[in-house]
Order: structure tokens, then C-alpha cells, then sequence
DNA sequence: TTAAATATTTAGTCATGTCTAAAAATATAT
DNA sequence: ATATATTTTTAGACATGACTAAATATTTAA
């Protein structure tokens, strides 16, 4: 049986290297779920202790097989039932992560699959992140970072790394959504900032914002 | 703040006593919760610290309005998560409660109030227990147990005590749903059995079958 | 109206998951 | 290469919510 914490430290785990399989620190966990690094090494032995992690003291972490199912299905959870508040129940998409946040810990393996046949099974949740299928298996979409890409270049908006209320809101209030077109008109190196054009306007982001948007690149 | 088990015990002293109102003892909500009774006299304690309930030593317990409303939202919110699951997801009525048991913690009035519209208001849920509003008021069929009913009466199915799986299965192979019409035909002493007619066959059940079916009386 | 039975509470313990402070290991810089 | 800084772990504590066993109230029965 895996307890509510524990498959919150599975999420941070997978989430931080790699989907689980490269090691991560123990301060990098601590840092993700706002807790103490000498609570993290406490988790980390249980999670070893029940073979959900692989862990070497002072080596950091990884996942092993069984720990990187859990963390996937929490995961695919999280997304269902966030494309299920923004398509069903008039959510926005800055409203639903803390709810999902809850309702992924929901034990039922027929009311997910049943769930992701209601929603006609999604491939993507509100923030363009892809959702996991029953294996834990996902397709990404070929997306770049705004910071890889080359000025000039065009693209579609595809997903956002982060998903925080504050982020999103800013996005909403600049007209912007995922699957807009964007093109990279300028880099200012003063401060890593780029000029961007948008389907509404011409705006200046802040490398900050440009590291959290993923287009797919539709004109190099 | 609310724990998910302090929200537990108040929605037994809920069911227990009268909504809360009479005092309940500390076995009853013992056995009701499957725990020990000095496990619910501490539970008693934070609870009256809190404010949610009032509690007399040796005297049992009672809710205050604040506890009483607490309860009545995790009603709230059981009984409609328990439709969605039997109206969208395909659940039946004898799988529904485990999960509801889990969903009925999620914290979130928008969550709740959506739900609510997207499932279109409803007034009880798929046993037939009402569904109290935002302000805990609900409005109860006039309904009657099979053990108040003369002989010789009929009615309508309408609720249904025991939400347990194995009672409502017992009830799925008997071929009684909620709103089939039930006569009763005879009662014997012997063993406090009743005989009564469905819409498929005429059916012995025992005394503790009858306590748990509730009839809108319709032919006295 | 006492004695016995039952119900309830208290005291002390345990598991989970967290924390602080101190110790130990590892990494970095001169 | 060794001193310093950083990271990680350990040790000991705490809150929550549960338990057992013993003590105390209350109720019931003789």
C-alpha cells in the first residue's frame, strides 16, 4: 500500500530526473515539495524499503520499475481529472491543479478508466501536457523551449512547464492560450528578454517566461 | 481547518443522532466507525475544542451548528459524487460508496457547486437519500420502513438504508431497484419475516431485509 | 441501596510524517 | 592538498490519530 506522501515524493522524484531514472538529490526533492532535506531522506528509505526507489546514501535517488508505475498513474490521474474540471465543469485553466492535486490520490482503477472514456481519452491536459495511458506510456510532442528556438522563427504554443496560478493568469491577461501562433522577433541580451508577436500584438517577455513556453516550430 | 477524520466522526454523530442534535454515546460512534471507543473520546475532545461539537463527559455528544454544517456539506458532496459516478461513469449502485467514502474529502466550494449544476441539481442520490442543499437543508420523501407498513399495503421503493455492496447486490439478484412498486403480503411472527410481491415474483425476505427498504406508501 | 455489569475516560504506547540541531560525508576553492 | 562550504544523514522531538490496559462513572439488577 502506498500512502498519499508517498506518492507525492514518487510525482517529485519522476517529475526531477528524467521520469525517475536519473538520480536526484535529496535537496532538489526538498526544494520541489517544499519541505526539509532530512524529511526527504526519511521518505527515501521507506520508498527503498518498499522497492519503489532505488537509493545510495549520499548517491541521491532513482526510481525503480515499480516506483516509476506509481508516479505515472498518479500523474495520468492528475491530468484526467484536470481535462475533466476545464471540459466538464467550467474550470480554467489556472483553477485546476490544486484540486487535481487532491483528486489524484482517488484509489480506484475503474473510475480512471472510466473517467478517461467520459472525456473521449485525452491525449493532453489543459496545460498541454501529455497524459500517460494505462502503462505509463506517453508520446511527447516535438516542442522546443522559446530559449532554443531561433529568432524569426514561427511556431505554435503547445504547453507550459509551469502551471501555477500566477503564471497562467499572466498568460490570460496577454491574450494567450495554448495553441496560439507566436513568432520570435527578437532577443534583447541586456536581459536575456525576448520580443514576441502574438496573434493580438507585439509584446516583450522576460526569459523567465520565456523558459516556461514550448512551442511546436511550424516556420525555422 | 478540518481534518478528512474529524470530518469522519461528524458525519457519524450526524447520522447517529437525529443530525446531530441528540447526544450521541461514545460506543455508538465506536461501532458505527468500526474504532475504539477512546479513540472517539479523543476524537470528541478536538472536535468540542473546535467548536464543532458539544461534549458533556459520560454525557455523549452532541454537534454544533458549525459541526452540523460541516457534516452536511460532506453529505453533500458524497451523495452527488456518488450520482456522477451511476449517471456518467457508468457505475452501479452497489460500487458507488467505497469511492464516494474518498471523493467526499476533496476541498472545494466551486468543485462542488459545478458538479452540482453539471449533474443537473439532483435532489438524492442513487439510494434514494436526499441530497441536502448549500445550506444543509434537504426535503425528505415522506417514506416509510417496511416494518411500519400494515399489511396488505403497497408502495414504491424509494430509499435504501444499508448502501452496502453486499446488501445492494443482494437486492440487484432479487431483481428490486429504486422506484419498483413492492406490495406486502403477509408477516410471520415466527421468525419476523414478511412476504411481499414485486414486479417480477412474490418474495419471502427476512427482518433484517425489511428495516433496510424504505416504501412511499401509494394503497394503504 | 448496594453489588455487578456496562460505558467511558485516562494513561501510556505506537506508527506516520514532519521538524530542528548536530554530526558526517562530499564538493569546492585556494 | 587541505581548509571551507555545502549537502546529506542522524538523533531526538513533536503532532495526529490510533491502540491496550487500567481506572473511574454510570446504569442495571438483585
Amino acid at each position: 500500500m502506498v500512502t498519499l506522501s508517498e506518492e507525492n515524493y514518487l510525482k517529485a522524484i519522476y517529475h526531477l530526473g528524467n521520469q525517475g531514472r536519473d538520480a536526484v538529490s535529496t535537496n532538489a526533492i526538498a526544494e520541489q515539495m517544499e519541505t526539509k532535506a532530512s524529511s526527504v531522506t526519511d521518505m527515501i528509505k521507506k520508498l527503498a524499503e518498499k522497492n519503489l526507489a532505488n537509493y545510495v546514501k549520499y548517491q541521491g535517488v532513482s526510481l525503480t520499475n515499480a516506483g516509476r508505475a506509481t508516479a505515472a498513474s498518479v500523474i495520468r490521474k492528475h491530468r484526467l481529472w484536470e481535462v475533466f474540471l476545464v471540459d466538464k465543469l467550467n474550470f480554467s485553466w489556472d483553477e485546476v491543479h490544486e484540486i487535481a492535486e487532491e483528486l489524484e490520490h482517488i484509489k480506484s482503477q475503474k473510475l480512471i478508466d472510466e473517467l478517461d472514456a467520459f472525456l473521449q481519452f485525452p491525449k493532453h491536459d489543459p496545460h498541454g501536457d501529455p497524459i500517460p495511458d494505462k502503462n505509463g506510456k506517453y508520446t511527447t510532442i516535438d516542442s522546443k523551449n522559446i530559449l532554443e528556438i531561433k529568432i524569426g522563427s514561427q511556431g505554435i504554443l503547445t504547453s507550459v512547464k509551469d502551471s501555477s496560478e500566477v503564471f497562467l493568469k499572466y498568460l490570460n491577461k496577454n491574450n494567450l492560450a495554448l495553441g496560439d501562433p507566436i513568432k520570435i522577433i527578437d532577443f534583447e541580451p541586456f536581459d536575456d528578454s525576448f520580443t514576441i508577436e502574438t496573434h493580438t500584438k507585439t509584446m516583450n517577455i522576460s526569459k523567465h517566461v520565456a523558459e516556461n513556453l514550448y512551442l511546436r516550430v511550424t516556420n525555422e
